[in-house]
DNA sequence: TATGACATGTAATCTGTTACATGATTAG
DNA sequence: CTAATCATGTAACAGATTACATGTCATA
């Protein structure tokens, strides 16, 4: 099986299993009752999207016998998924990527650490400095050239944007002393 | 033609619209050169979605005649694509719309003061400040809970959407003092 | 006259949303 | 016994992506 573009909700289910096997269920509680509401916690979403990762290779399902008779259908990933999941993660990160959203590399960094280790994050931490740097200097231009033209609400947004991002860029010297002092 | 849950691609392209009208070209160069990249330039998104809200009839293509005879179709809002609008972005923000992403919300913004006036902009400020608040704290408790459980990248990941959050929340405050400042 | 930017579109495919459907098990 | 929760799905539809197709106009 060909591996196509894998979407964000695979991934965020590859990396979820990877900590621990789980079913359709237990995934679908985990985006709605945690901070990962951004994914569908709808089973229309999930189940064809296991289905299709299944197909691909990259996660195995078993019908588990226990308790109960109740069919519940455990998930795991294949060495096949931890390689893809890895190559997700240590991708670097380009400027294509901060524009997209930073809940992508949010993602991938939270998933970091376990699959490719800490001096993997690190190295994902300083790709995302580096990839950061620039943009926040070309959001400075074009705010400038903003200034006269928009109105007020459009600049602050801007502005908005532009806070954000800065923001994320005093993170990850955060994340990286955080790193370095766990040394 | 009744109108259905819009996306928020047609809403960027209506708030645009009303901004200037134009071409399907045009919104696609704004959208590839502006900020505004994380909406698709692409025409299989672009076109389809302006004949949707043509056939709702929010807003009105019209063949150009002019210097060259190059066809090209201006649209322009609608009164019916203008409410919509104004619905729109006076909806009170919910703390769904802030854990959706920040991306409509700024969008939403960004139009207001044409839309609505200064005051308005000033209303749907207050109204993110409200809704930002309890997410805050509901982030915060998340962040204690996590603590103990969740691998250093986890913890961090969490916490620069709490970082990002917190950004956005002292933002509304610079906002509502620099339209408290025009009047 | 050939290249590149202008300008608009279509078709195949994939993914996600919404809403519905099904049946097992547990708690009150 | 019945309501809620567990657990898994399907079907119809909407929307986006990718890649291709078409033709106009300016300019070198």
């Amino acid at each position: 099986m060909l591996i196509r573009k894998i979407p964000s909700l695979g991934y965020a289910l590859i990396g979820l299993l990877h900590q621990k096997p789980a079913s359709g269920y237990d995934l679908r509680k985990i985006f709605s009752s945690t901070s990962m509401k951004t994914y569908s916690d709808s089973p229309g979403a999930i189940y064809p999207a296991l289905r299709r990762l299944e197909k691909q290779g990259l996660i195995r399902g078993t019908i588990e016998e226990g308790s109960g008779l109740r069919r519940r259908q455990l998930f795991r990933v294949t060495p096949k998924g931890l390689a893809e999941l890895r190559k997700w993660i240590e991708r670097a990160i380009t400027r294509d990527d901060v524009v997209r959203g930073q809940a992508e590399i949010m993602l991938r960094f939270a998933f970091s650490e376990q699959v490719v280790g800490a001096n993997g994050s690190l190295v994902l931490l300083k790709s995302l400095e580096a990839a950061l740097k620039p943009h926040v200097r070309a959001l400075h231009e074009e705010a400038q050239a903003l200034k006269s033209v928009a109105p007020l609400s459009g600049r602050l947004a801007f502005e908005a944007g532009l806070r954000g991002t800065e923001c994320l860029l005093q993170w990850t010297r955060f994340a990286m002393a955080a790193y370095e002092k766990e040394k």
